[in-house]
DNA sequence: CACGCGTGGCT
DNA sequence: TAGCCAAGCGT
């Protein structure tokens, strides 16, 4: 890199966005004024909480249904945790609904959201990326962005050889260079862009890159190399039950502890299983016990194949009269917030029930 | 710093 | 097709 490319990078870039930038529901054009909507930084946080290691296709229908159901941070801030809980279900990475209803009430009792990256930081669910990328999208401010689309674009265009995460202090330095005064929040996006759409972790489009002349990965070969990725560890495979109780047309459905995994959502009463540990097979109430099937599963440190087994009778299940479950009726059940895994078994137990 | 934490799309 | 990967955060 030389000291006169960053300029000429930034405006490649910039120019490139103008007239490639996606148009998504939460975005400003590129190169407009930013919004006068009271709700636009309530837009953005919400936009980038829900895209923080999660695709644009997967948050597209849930951004529309909370700026419907809660177009406003005090509208956010007023909900019942439980119910945004249950509108996140689907989405993955649960602690994320429960820090964002924390934030909310946060901001709502600040007045609204605070305008710099130090003050973002400080915020629930508001890391190192979101505080920035929501200082430059929403506010305008000059903030270095840095999320693995940034990663991987720097790191090819500096051909950054040096593994992650050792290679990170060198990528954001190369960030902060190219990273202009003006403009942040669209360059931010347009490095994003560029990432999701051009260069592409697993095959790269060099031949569509504003940045391809440039580029130094795309000199040395193999830019689809780098940046360079410790290997994962593997993923255990792990054995669960879950439980099907039905009565007079509801289900038994219990809250799970608000930590760890799927940590405060609905689900099946199970084994006990985790990602850790296999389940005991013991049901929460005494019955006859049928096998259903079972579903399996990816979480992103375990393999799951959950069996599911009905069980019939008449005694109470455990936690029952004390708060612990709840008999949710079966025509609803599609509001109960049901985690994926434990829709894939529900799914599976209707169609048995035929 | 390394790990736990979901889900669905892409190759 | 079975990994690999994604607009990370909290601890």
């Amino acid at each position: 890199m030389t000291a006169s490319a960053s300029p000429q990078i930034s405006r490649l870039l910039i120019d490139w966005y103008d007239a490639n930038a996606r148009s998504l529901p939460w975005r400003n054009p590129p190169g407009a004024p930013l919004p006068r909507d009271p709700d636009w930084p309530y837009r953005v946080w919400l936009s980038e909480v829900m895209l923080q290691q999660t695709t644009v296709a997967a948050v597209i229908p849930y951004f529309a249904a909370f700026t419907e159901r809660w177009p406003s941070i005090a509208d956010l801030a007023a909900a019942r945790e439980d119910e945004v809980m249950a509108a996140w279900a689907g989405l993955g990475y649960y602690s994320r609904a429960r820090n964002l209803v924390k934030c909310a009430r946060e901001v709502a009792a600040l007045g609204g959201f605070p305008r710099t990256e130090a003050e973002l930081r400080k915020l629930p669910g508001i890391g190192a990326y979101s505080a920035a990328s929501i200082a430059a999208i929403a506010f305008g401010e000059r903030a270095v962005v840095v999320d693995a689309n940034v990663e991987r674009v720097v790191a090819r265009l500096f051909a950054i050889t040096e593994p992650l995460p050792g290679a990170r202090k060198a990528i954001r330095k190369a960030a902060e260079a190219i990273t202009p005064t003006q403009r942040a929040g669209d360059f931010a996006q347009a490095m994003m862009d560029l990432g999701a759409q051009t260069c592409t972790a697993r095959r790269p489009r060099c031949l569509l890159c504003p940045l391809s002349d440039h580029c130094e990965g795309r000199a040395s070969g193999d830019p689809e190399k780098l940046p360079v990725k410790p290997p994962r560890k593997a993923r255990p495979e792990r054995r669960g039950t879950a439980f099907w109780i039905e009565r007079e047309g509801a289900v038994w459905l219990v809250t799970r502890p608000g930590t760890g995994m799927l940590g405060g959502m609905r689900a099946l009463p199970d084994d006990g299983w985790t990602a850790r540990a296999e389940g005991s097979g013991q049901a929460p109430v005494e019955g006859e016990a049928t096998r259903l099937g079972a579903v399996r599963h990816g979480f992103t440190h375990a393999q799951l194949t959950l069996e599911l087994v009905r069980i019939d009778g008449d005694a109470r299940p455990e936690g029952e009269g004390e708060g612990e479950g709840e008999w949710w009726p079966l025509d609803r059940l599609d509001e109960a917030g049901l985690p994926t895994v434990y829709a894939k078994a529900a799914r599976l137990a209707l169609a048995a029930r035929g």
